[in-house]
DNA sequence: CTTAAAAAATGACTAATAGTCAGTAAATAT
DNA sequence: ATATTTACTGACTATTAGTCATTTTTTAAG
């Protein structure tokens, strides 16, 4: 009988309806002032069964964190597809993540939180192992676009894939961070565009990686 | 009579005893980790009187931050100060902030917690205004290597400094964040070396800023 | 259909901790 | 010696993550 398989079901469907309720409380009013007694409400269940699902709140935010990181990777891949040139890839692939954190800024402005923490990887099962699995497709991207570059020549060849996968990945990281978080602050009181500085990186980024003969 | 003088001095020795307690608990146990109990405790004296110094737990945190931010400062004026051309001063800066991430990895450590988020700036007294001015003093430093090492020719003409000087901090910021967040998990599963990459990742910023004639 | 066992869910409870404030002590001025 | 101002105290409140004994619901067996 197919019982087994469809509590199964069933299961992941109100771990799903979980992390629907966490994202509605956490995008509305920030991881750390989000409840889990509030998440509990909206989601029409008691705080305890929560935990039945999640082995803690941060667990339950990487469960969310995880969420984002799929989408960016799909936004990474049709970025690169519609470029020939693998340089071009790579600098399209910026400018999904610029995209990203315009589109889904619910997402990013959650994920920047941890993005900027060490994540303890206890347990194999947790969601921060999903999310640094995730995390590693991603790059694994970034890193494919930068091989390709060096194969048709239009980035030097002598940069290693994946280490300048990791280089572009932290400075672009950093650049959009500066954007979200001190963007407010030193934008008015400096009169900075931080639109302009994203593009300005990207293009530095470009210079060093290009082919010149 | 010199008592209000002597007061003042008084007060601003308080001020620092707290500050020494906090920086105790905190470089030992983590900001979050850290409890306003323990770091009264530290300080010999009752929670209630820090509230009287510092308006909450994050303004006690953030006179710690302005403090490293001062060193790190005095870091980047002695290595630019040991370069001629514009472009080696702006890379010593760089190799400067590594540095200071070794040197004084508890200031540094309890420093990208907060590198990371949005800091509310309401009270012009604050220690966030402290912290935001020291900031940029610090990239005032850089910015004036790059404007050197553009009249030096060791710099493209057609960059802004002071803008440029903030990527520079968003990118670098970023690669350090990626090598003491991630680095232990990424490093121990895929054999990088981080140091490398932090070497690598300021020659590509050297790249993107040297004037090729 | 009845009942025993298993699974899922509950919510009152604990522990931890940031921040407050009425009261006390110390220092200073009169 | 006394009044006033300043500095300090620590018991108290409010909030919230996480627990666990109990209850409810579902499934399996006779």
């Amino acid at each position: 009988m197919g019982t087994i398989e469809r509590r199964e079901r069933e299961k992941k469907q109100r771990e799903n309806d979980i992390i629907e309720a966490a994202e509605k409380v956490i995008f509305s009013k920030g991881l750390e002032t989000a409840t889990m007694d509030e998440i509990a409400e909206v989601a029409e269940l008691s705080k305890g069964t929560l935990y039945l699902y999640f082995k803690n709140k941060e667990d339950l935010y990487l469960a969310i964190h995880a969420r984002g990181t799929r989408i960016l990777r799909q936004m990474f891949e049709d970025a690169a597809q519609k470029h020939e040139q693998g340089l071009d890839k790579a600098l399209a692939i910026g400018y999904a993540y610029l995209e990203f954190s315009r589109q889904y800024a619910d997402y990013y402005n959650a994920m920047i939180y941890y993005e900027s923490h060490a994540v303890e990887l206890t347990d194999e099962e947790s969601f921060a192992h999903a999310c640094l699995q995730e995390g590693e497709a991603v790059l694994q991207v970034l890193a494919e676009a930068i091989a390709g570059g060096i194969a048709d020549n239009s980035i030097r060849a002598d940069v290693d894939p994946f280490k300048t996968a990791l280089i572009l990945w932290g400075q672009s990281m950093g650049t959009l961070q500066l954007q979200s978080l001190k963007g407010d602050a030193l934008g008015e009181k400096l009169n900075i565009d931080f639109e302009e500085l994203v593009h300005l990186s990207f293009d530095m980024m470009r210079r060093s990686l290009q082919n010149n003969p």
